[in-house]
Parts: C-alpha cells; sequence; structure tokens
RNA sequence: GCCGAAGUGGCGGAAUUGGCAGACGCACUUGACUCAAAAUCAAGCGUGGUUGACCCCACGUGGGGGUUCGAGUCCCCCCUUCGGCACCA
C-alpha cells in the first residue's frame, strides 16, 4: 500500500473506473425495496457553488447508505435550464441561450463528476431541450383541458429589471424574488393555473406530510391562508343594488356602523356617479391605484364617503358606504363591514374619521365600557353578544353560527371560506422558457396545439436586444402560423411558462427519462414514486414545493399518478456562509469548490461540509476546519497503511483466545464493542436521525479508539482478527462520506469488488451491552463518587457499595438518608436530610 | 401584531428515553521528534475559589419561577436572534 494519500491521483482514476462501470446505474428490478433520493436540481449557472456541494453531498450519503443497505436507489440529477441569466447573457455576450446553458451543464456536470456523486447519469435531464419541454407543454394542455389554465385580465405584479410578471409567491417583500428590484402593478392580460381550486387539499395533506420540516408545513399554510367565517349581504338604500362582504366576525354583525369599499372596486363610481362625494372619491381611487397594493401597509389610512348608505340586513340600519385604502380589492369581494369596538383596523379608522362605535361583544372578565365612545381600543376577544337584538346573551361562537344561520334563512348572506392564495401567474414576457402551446385565431378563438405537434420548438434565431416586446413576438417565423381548426393564417402565443413550471415535474421525468411517448411510463413511476427522500433549501417552501404539490394533485385527478403528494421526507438543509452571510458575488465571500477540491480533494470537501454543523443549520465555512476534515482522512490512511501486513496475514492472522470474542482479553472486547456501537450509530445517524455531523464524529472517535489501541497495547497482543474487522467495518461506514479515499484503501488491502458495492456491515447487538459499567454515586442529586462495576450487578448490591464509599461517607455524617434512588448501569441518588 | 425555529466553552457543535453537561472537531498552551520549520505524536484546555502538589469545593446550558430524588431536556412567565405572514376583514 502507498504510504501516503495521494487524493489527486486516486480520485481522477475512481470516478472514471466507476463511470465505465455504470455503478451507480439502475434500473426496476423489483426484487429489492427500492428508495428514490432526490436533491433539488440546479441552475446551470456555470459553476457549482458550495450551498451544492452541501445538498449533493448530503443527498448522496443518503443514496449510498440505501444502496449499501440493498436498496435499488434512484439517485438522479438534472439541470433547471431555462431562465432569464441564459437571456442576459444572450444580451450581454451575444452568446446564444441554449449554447451558453449546454456549456455551464458541460463545466457543472465536471464538477459533479469530481466530487463523485452516485447520480445515474443515463436519467439526466434539461428543462430546456426539447425532449423535455415538450412534455412542460403537454403538462400545461392537460391542465388547460381541465378547465385549470385560464387567461384573464388583471393587475398583476411587474418586475421592469426582468422586463416581465411574476406570480404573488415570487414577489419577497414587494421584490422580486431573483433580482430583488422592487416589483410594479400591472394590468395585463395573462394565463394562469387555477391552484385555488386546490387550495383546500392543498391545505388539508399537509397533514399527511409527517416527515416534513413543521416551518415549511407552517409556511404553506400561512401561504394558502384559510378564513372561515360568512358573507353579508347588504343593499343600497335608494337602488336596490347589494354589496357583498366577507367577515370572520358575523357575531359582530349588530356593530356594524358603515361599509368600506376597495378604491378599485368598480361600485365605487356607480354609488358616487352625481353626487357631490364624486371629486373627491375619484382624487382616492386615482391616488391609491399609483400605490401598489403591497406596499400599502405602511400607508396612512385614508378614506372618504361615497355619499350612498346601505342597509344592514339583520337590523335595517342605515350606515354610511366608504371608499378607503385599507380595503384590499383582491382579497374576499372588495369591500369589508366597519365593526370599530372589535376591529382595531376599523376602530382607528373610525376615530380618525368620527364614525360611531358600538359594543356588540362583552368580554367574560372586566367590563368593556358599554358606551363605544369610551373605547381606547378595538375588543377583538371572545366574549358574548349583547345589543344584537335577540341573540343577546349567546357566547361569541354560538352567535357566530346563528347569525350566519339567519342570514342564510332571509337570502342575506351565507357560510364562506377564504383563501389568501391567489391563482398561479405562468405567463412570462421571456424568451429563454417553455412556449405556452395555444393559437390564437380570428375565427376559432384560442386554440390548442394538437399533442401531436408538440413540441412548439424555440425559434433559435431571435433579435434578443433588449427593450420591446419579448423575443418571440418580434419573431414572425414563430408568429405566424394557422388554425389547426380552421386553416387559416393565425398566430402563436408568444409569452413563455414560469420556469417553475418546467421544475414542477421533474421528479416525474426520471422515471422514464428518454420515453418519446408520454411524459413518464405508469409503470416506472409507480415503482419509483413518490419521492423517499427530497433534500434542498428553504426558500423553496412556498414556490417550488407549493407548485409541485398542486401538479401532482393534478396528474392524481387525471389518474396519471397514484399518489396524492410527490415528496414523502423533506429535509430542508441550512446555507453555507462566510463571514456570517450567504456567499454571494456581489459580497465577495465566495469560497471555490474547485480550489477545495484541488487543494484537499472532494472527499475532503465532502467530509467538511457533512461534519462542520448539523444539516439542517447554517455551516460557516471555516478553512481551518477543512484542515481538520483532511487531518482525520490522512489518520484513516495511516492507519491502513500500518495494518496492512497484519491485514495481509495468511488466515487473518492470529488472535489471542481463537475467534471467540468473549474468550479476548478486555481491551479486546472493548474494542470490539466500540466497533459495533459504532456501526449502529452511523446507520441511524443517516437513515434515521439525517445527522451526518455525529456519524463522521463518531466515525472519529472510533479512530481514535484504534489509535489508542495500537499504541497502548503490546504488538505481540495485539488482535490481528479484530483490526481487520474494525478496519474493514471502518471503511464501509465513512464510505458513504468519502467514497474515494474508502475504495482506494479497500483495494490496496486486497478486498474484492468496488466498496460502493458492499453490503452495510453487520453488528451483533450482544456486542453492545457493556461489561463493565460507571456507576454513578450522587448525594442530594450532586455527583460526590464513581463506581465501577460489572454491568450485571444487582441493585442492592449496588446501593449497598454506594453507601459505602469513603468519599460518600462525609456527607452522610449527621445526616438521615431518606431514600435511595438507584437506576442500574447509571446512577445510586441518596436523598439526605 | 400573529405563527414558527433557535439560544450550551474562545468558535462549530454533542448529550437519541428526565440520569456523569461540554463527545467530536477547530483555535489555543505545553512537551516529544527536528539543525530548524512543517507534518506527526503526547498532554492540557467552562468559570471562580482553594492548595506546595495531588485533591477538593462552589457556580455553570439566554433570564426568572415551578415539577422531580435528579432538568440543557418537562411546565409557566420573560428576554434576544433568525425566518414566514401581515390594514387579508
Amino acid at each position: 500500500m502507498q504510504e501516503k494519500y495521494a487524493f489527486h491521483l486516486i480520485e481522477p482514476k475512481w470516478q472514471k473506473r466507476w463511470e465505465e462501470d455504470g455503478l451507480y446505474n439502475v434500473d426496476r428490478r423489483g426484487n429489492r425495496p427500492k428508495l428514490y433520493c432526490l436533491e433539488m436540481f440546479p441552475y446551470p449557472s456555470g459553476d457549482l457553488h458550495m450551498g451544492h456541494v452541501r445538498n449533493y453531498s448530503l443527498g448522496d450519503s443518503v443514496a449510498r447508505y440505501y444502496r449499501m443497505r440493498g436498496y435499488d436507489v434512484l439517485h438522479p440529477i438534472g439541470w433547471d435550464a431555462f431562465g432569464l441569466p441564459a437571456e442576459n447573457a444572450a444580451i450581454k455576450r451575444g452568446i446564444h441561450p441554449a449554447d451558453w446553458t449546454e456549456q455551464n451543464i458541460a463545466n457543472m456536470r465536471q464538477q459533479m463528476h469530481r466530487l463523485g456523486f452516485s447520480y445515474d447519469w443515463r436519467r439526466e435531464v434539461a428543462t430546456c431541450r426539447p425532449d423535455y419541454y415538450k412534455w412542460t407543454e403537454w403538462m400545461f394542455l392537460l391542465l388547460y383541458k381541465r378547465g385549470l389554465a385560464y387567461k384573464a385580465a388583471a393587475k398583476v405584479n411587474w418586475c421592469p429589471s426582468c422586463a416581465t410578471v411574476l406570480a404573488n409567491e415570487q414577489v419577497v417583500n414587494g421584490a422580486c424574488w431573483r433580482c430583488h428590484t422592487p416589483v410594479e402593478q400591472r394590468q395585463l392580460e395573462q394565463w394562469f393555473f387555477r391552484i385555488t381550486a386546490y387550495a383546500e387539499q392543498l391545505l388539508e395533506d399537509l397533514r399527511m406530510l409527517t416527515d416534513w420540516p413543521e416551518r415549511v408545513k407552517v409556511m404553506q399554510a400561512n401561504w394558502i391562508g384559510k378564513s372561515e367565517g360568512a358573507e353579508v349581504t347588504f343593499t343600497v338604500e335608494g337602488t336596490g343594488q347589494e354589496i357583498t362582504v366577507f367577515t370572520t366576525r358575523p357575531d359582530t354583525l349588530f356593530g356594524v356602523t358603515y361599509l368600506v369599499l376597495a378604491p378599485e372596486n368598480p361600485l365605487v363610481e356607480e354609488l358616487a356617479a352625481g353626487k357631490p362625494e364624486a371629486v373627491a372619491v375619484r382624487r382616492l381611487a386615482a391616488e391609491a391605484a399609483r400605490v401598489a397594493a403591497r406596499q400599502r401597509t405602511e400607508q396612512e389610512k385614508i378614506g372618504v364617503p361615497t355619499g350612498a348608505w346601505a342597509i344592514n340586513p339583520v337590523n335595517g340600519e342605515r350606515v354610511p358606504i366608504w371608499v378607503a385604502n385599507y380595503v384590499v380589492m383582491e382579497y374576499g369581494t372588495g369591500a369589508v363591514m366597519g365593526v370599530p369596538a372589535h376591529d382595531q383596523r376599523d376602530f382607528e379608522f373610525a376615530r380618525k374619521f368620527g364614525l360611531p362605535v358600538r359594543v356588540v361583544i362583552q368580554p367574560q372578565d372586566g367590563p368593556v365600557p358599554e358606551e363605544g365612545e369610551d373605547l381606547e381600543a378595538a375588543y377583538e376577544g371572545p366574549g358574548t353578544l349583547v345589543n344584537s337584538g335577540s341573540f343577546d346573551g349567546l357566547p361569541w361562537e354560538e352567535g357566530k353560527k346563528r347569525i350566519t344561520a339567519w342570514l342564510q334563512e332571509h337570502g342575506a348572506g351565507k357560510p364562506q371560506v377564504q383563501y389568501r392564495l391567489r391563482d398561479w401567474l405562468i405567463s412570462r414576457q421571456r424568451y429563454w422558457g417553455a412556449p405556452i402551446p395555444l393559437i390564437y385565431c380570428d375565427h376559432c378563438g384560442t386554440v390548442p396545439v394538437s399533442e401531436n405537434d408538440l413540441p412548439v420548438l424555440l425559434p433559435r434565431n431571435v433579435d434578443f436586444r433588449p427593450g420591446g416586446p419579448s423575443p418571440l413576438a418580434r419573431c414572425p417565423e414563430f408568429v405566424n402560423t394557422t388554425c389547426p381548426r380552421c386553416g387559416r393564417p393565425a398566430r402563436r402565443e408568444t409569452d413563455t411558462m414560469d420556469t417553475f413550471m418546467c421544475s414542477s415535474w421533474y421528479y416525474l421525468r426520471y422515471a422514464s427519462p428518454h420515453d418519446d411517448q408520454a411524459p413518464f411510463q405508469p409503470a416506472d413511476v409507480d415503482y419509483w414514486l413518490p419521492v423517499d427522500q427530497y433534500i434542498g433549501g428553504i426558500e423553496h417552501a412556498v414556490m417550488h414545493l407549493l407548485y409541485s404539490r398542486f401538479l401532482t394533485k393534478v396528474l392524481y385527478d387525471a389518474g396519471l399518478v397514484k399518489f396524492r403528494e410527490p415528496f414523502q421526507r423533506l429535509f430542508t438543509q441550512g446555507m453555507v456562509t462566510l463571514g456570517g452571510s450567504a456567499m454571494s458575488k456581489s459580497k465577495g465571500n465566495i469560497v471555490d469548490p474547485n480550489d477545495i477540491v484541488a487543494k484537499y480533494g472532494a472527499d475532503t470537501a465532502r467530509v467538511f461540509t457533512l461534519f462542520a454543523a448539523p444539516p439542517e443549520r447554517d455551516l460557516e465555512w471555516s478553512e481551518q476546519g477543512v484542515e481538520g476534515a483532511y487531518r482525520f482522512l490522512n489518520r484513516v490512511w495511516r492507519l491502513a497503511y500500518e495494518l496492512e501486513p497484519l491485514v495481509r496475514q495468511p488466515r487473518g492472522g492470529r488472535a489471542q483466545g481463537g475467534n471467540d470474542p468473549s474468550a479476548w482479553p478486555k481491551e479486546d472486547r472493548e474494542l470490539r464493542r466500540l466497533l459495533h456501537a459504532t456501526v449502529k450509530k452511523v446507520g441511524q445517524d443517516i437513515g434515521e436521525r439525517f445527522m451526518h455531523n455525529t456519524a463522521i464524529s463518531s466515525i472519529m472517535e472510533l479512530v481514535n479508539a484504534l489509535y489508542d489501541y495500537r499504541q497502548n497495547v503490546p504488538p505481540e497482543r495485539q488482535n490481528a482478527v479484530l483490526l481487520r474487522e474494525a478496519l474493514q467495518k471502518l471503511l464501509l461506514i465513512l464510505a458513504p462520506f468519502a467514497p474515494y479515499i474508502t475504495e482506494e484503501i479497500w483495494h490496496q488491502l486486497g478486498w474484492e469488488g468496488s466498496i460502493h458495492l458492499q453490503p452495510w456491515p453487520q453488528w451483533d447487538e450482544a456486542a453492545l451491552a457493556a461489561e463493565e459499567v460507571t456507576v454513578v454515586v450522587q448525594v442530594n442529586g450532586k455527583v460526590r463518587d464513581r463506581l465501577v462495576l460489572p454491568a450485571d450487578t444487582p441493585e442492592e448490591v449496588l446501593r449497598q457499595k454506594a453507601l459505602q464509599l469513603p468519599k460518600i461517607q462525609p456527607f452522610l455524617a449527621g445526616r438521615t438518608v431518606d431514600k435511595v434512588v438507584s437506576v442500574p448501569g447509571r446512577l445510586v441518588n441518596i436523598v439526605v436530610h
């Protein structure tokens, strides 16, 4: 065996060999359990960054572990390859997006090879290739046919920097999720997916996801934003028009002292027309229109009366109708009933504009002033109905039900559930995306492209110069076509799909990556899906993960898949930081994985990223920590080098006491116990706990124990059988984390076959029981001494020995022993006073 | 404001079921090897007190209270940090 750990020679050698042997290719066989381990596929930006290294190292160790445990492991990778940076490269550097993307893919694929990730490369997909986006278009048509795709004019989020619209999920704090430019509101006609039709299921099925992080489920639930309440219909005095409001507090209906409409509500103009208030109303509406709905939060509440009045259905009272900027058109009905006594926003508004405040809920304890005019703030808590006619005295929850029922009986309302979720806007005014497969015909209207004509190909020669309509709209060869229905000249849709559409179904494609008849074969998907373990960043908690869940449910309803949820277990890993913040080009705090691999090797990079922090937390990059990981691998190498003569002895060498471990000396039995305990723990840490950091630390402890044994046991007494077993198992459990060095040592020591095809080592449960235990002796809960005893010492003997310990005596002198608590194998606690 | 997660040495973190707090690693200190350095190996390394030394004692997991023989872990209150949602009626 070589004396030096020459990673730079070892790693390229095995990389090539594994690839030639197709070591990680997997096919549907069915005679072994399957496991689908998936990491979120990357955008091919050009280079892997440390976040990728961490994400893929995590997934790879899981995949390798289960492979060794006898599973057929589907572990694929691909490229989320449509998107704006490719188009920007075209604009800035004159390189075509397709070429730019393919070059980046080639480079990143090479980096992944160097890192030794165990992918089945035959299954690689790229969303920008026609053989993939053909099926993205197919998915669009599926939604279209099922009535889940529609075109509508709406006020939408526009990113001026990306020159395209964005979905609500893609606006973060009022800015574009990708480039952080503040978004603007624009009135445009766009394509939407009716994700709101699945709001209830998307919310309800979160319960099934018991192996998802709580915070992701909470974020999705918040995003869906379910509210239960009632719709109440008010009549406009004089005209008989109706204004419907949504409220979660029908129990406060007797407390209504005004109505408010959103400035964009079309009723506003109707109501004010011809009245003296019309000028002020129009001015307010115009003012509000200038401010994006999402930025209104910081605005002062402003409002004006419309001059119209409404009749409260429950008591026939006249209340004024106002317009105010604190009501949003996009939620509910764009109209709200004002109950200042029991809603803080209404309270502030009423105080500012001198509207009356009427108390209709009395809390159980501590009276709220009966006269609303004395209130200092709205009372929003529970209580009993007052000033509410025949409903007086009801508990509020009961009041909600009874008043809603009354409204329903009298045709003035009904129970209503509202969701905050909006439909998914999928049009993008960009070139580098999957075309929306629709044709507009002057005679036939909107006509979907026939499935047989898919894919609608992106034309290669387009004009990328910025400004004006999107490149596709400026490409007559693309735009001009014939109507599939009537054959007359027609125009293609020139918007492309949101790239989140491409990534919302890719995990299905890996099952049948090259099928040209269907997006996937049922037999493949039924076998491999759902994904058993999905790993990625938290940033996709409500974007990618929500869209993928939605699409899966649509496919389920269409009978195309047999599962309702695509990702069984989800793990969200933390960021890689340097100087406390995420690595980014703009901050200039980048560590290039290429440099680390060149300097220390891929195994070191992998071991460091897995060891330095628990996977879910942020990982602060540390060059010294990397050196620590490198030192550890060198210690493993040296250990193997030193043990080689022992390992290679004919018939495995000798062991004092023969091959029966129970006859071995104590040091041998102790080392064997640690070995077997470590094998068990590492398996649990990867498979059950997802704590790769503690898995590696326990392997380090094993290595340390082996060094101690070598140093402390005289050479002639060292147990070759044990050391051989220990080294072999050590390599096997380290293999998922450090695939190169373990493979190399495995072969240098003369063991057969790839280490990565070996079964996970067995552990002997009987070997785990320590023969001797250290029992802590406490007095009043404080540790005063320790006893080392055989593990099977009877509890009575244990207590006796503890009470007789010399160090204990001073603490017992002059005191009475109340009781003695003992836990065999752990402690004795003597309670005195 | 509502919801969620977290808070442990100089640093990253461990403690899986209520049972020795600080595993493992980094940094640091000392020693061995060396002409020297690097590498490697060995020892030490929570805070305070005490001692010639060994020992020993007290305190210690964001703060305060509680349950328990025993709390980093369970309960209540509070503080801080991070994340999500937010005039959503």
